[in-house]
DNA sequence: TGCGCCTAATGGTCGGACCAGTTTGGTCGG
DNA sequence: CCGACCAAACTGGTCCGACCATTAGGCGCA
């Protein structure tokens, strides 16, 4: 980030979301506080509403303001949530030799998040996650037409059993991180998964006939959080991913090496 | 993702930024690419050129888009340091408490990325590492006196010592984590550094009189790097990082404990 | 006192105008 | 014939003013 000083010259627009940047890690206004309406700001920095505009669009999507119609302009919380949101455009873009990065990351991150879960969640989190783990069974076993309960997330006509079970499984995921007491590391996990490709993978292992494999994962998992035994925590999760990765190395190898 | 059906009134800037994420993932245009006008473009969807730069601005914050004065606006190569670059507002805004979080998952992802580097690395890699390590120590070394603190966020006029250090210390790890063929992992590494923070750390670190034990870290890498020894490599990264948060813990400590 | 309406404030959208770079094609000189 | 130069036509960047949609808060009525 070079400073503006010199020959150079920088778009109005993005002066403006440095200027918003520097009142906010200034301390001029703070998380959840509420800054000056978009006609006064424009004023101040000497800029048009419209520039002003695409300025705060862009912090907006950046996860740092949050605009309320007929309300303000607001600071968010700028929890690691807030500024990770944005995240999820990788898992949601990202095909081929992308996908095995991101795998290989996750076999970085999970095992040592899963570990520090075992030495971490209460009993709670426990409770939490044995519950996932019962729903995605539930789900997978009646296969297809039942009860979907959190399938609304997924919009569209969800087709029932994979994407239930895919969405189960993501949160069985997220709430073994969510229980490291550590919400930046969820933040990134989750930005690291998301529920077309677990789909996918659950899609492809169920027409292998390999579902029984991926319940014995999470069933080990479980057992180790329970246990509160780290270094099992962490085996069981590298196995996991691992078993993804090597599912999604044949998948690619099938469906044509058009990587990248 | 939900569909906009049902009473809920979708904001028209929200719906196009929506069509051209469809463009894209439809294939009707790939990376690279040139997509239409902005006039044309909100002719198509219907919107005014307002609301369609709008669209467009959230997208290339997104670093799915990319528009250049006069020539068009056109998909990014949409490889995973594009979409990740927003990544560093994390380690921009972050302070206190998520800083200590920060650290936590730098502590999962640099060692095992370092022993992958030890084992992937070739020859090239090796020699531009051991440069910066060299140059490293020579900015080190000059120490020109005038130990402030006070972080100025993104200097105007480099303040010499201190930061071109701490810029040669980001650089040498990003090159590692580079070296190991991983672009998703070396986005996610450097969104996790801010030369702002390494600045600190630096300045920390020579006030207390340890900047020899930064120093040999280093050293200590870079022999595991060149020795192929990926197992000394995660060692010494996770002594590194471990450095680096407990003189985080204490700095937080003595600067108030307004954690979060 | 409490509820409901109404007004003012604020973000969202629109259309047009003009400025600032880029591209392109033609023209001129060698 | 070829290359350099120049100008006109795009194209994104900025600005302005108007109006719509939603919210918040005050005011009056029961």
């Amino acid at each position: 980030m070079p400073s503006d000083s010199g020959g150079e010259r920088t778009p109005v627009t993005q002066r403006a979301v440095e200027r918003i940047k520097a009142m906010i890690s200034g301390g001029e206004v703070g998380p959840g506080e509420r800054l000056p309406t978009e006609r006064d700001l424009s004023a101040q920095l000497g800029v048009s509403r419209s520039s002003m505009r695409e300025a705060i669009r862009a912090l907006t999507t950046l996860g740092v303001l949050e605009s309320r119609h007929g309300a303000g302009v607001y600071v968010t919380a700028l929890r690691p949530a807030d500024l990770l949101e944005t995240f999820s455009v990788l898992a949601e873009v990202s095909q081929g030799h992308t996908l095995l990065e991101v795998l290989q990351v996750r076999r970085m991150l999970e095992p040592a998040a899963t570990a520090l879960a075992a030495a971490r969640a209460d009993a709670r989190d426990l409770e939490r996650i044995g519950a996932l783990l019962e729903h995605m069974d539930g789900t997978a076993a009646m296969d297809c037409g039942g009860l979907r309960a959190g399938a609304r997330l997924v919009g569209e006509g969800s087709d029932g059993g994979v994407l239930d079970t895919a969405g189960a499984d993501l949160g069985f995921h997220q709430a073994i991180v969510a229980s490291t007491g550590n919400a930046t590391l969820a933040a990134i996990n989750d930005g690291l998964s998301s529920r077309t490709f677990n789909a996918r993978v659950w899609a492809g292992h169920r027409e292998a006939g390999l579902t029984a494999e991926l319940h014995e994962d999470h069933e080990r998992i479980h057992e180790a959080l329970v246990a509160r035994d780290p270094d099992a925590a962490r085996a069981a999760a590298t196995v996991h991913v691992l078993r993804v990765e090597r599912w999604l190395r044949t998948d690619l190898a099938r469906s044509g090496g058009s990587g990248d």
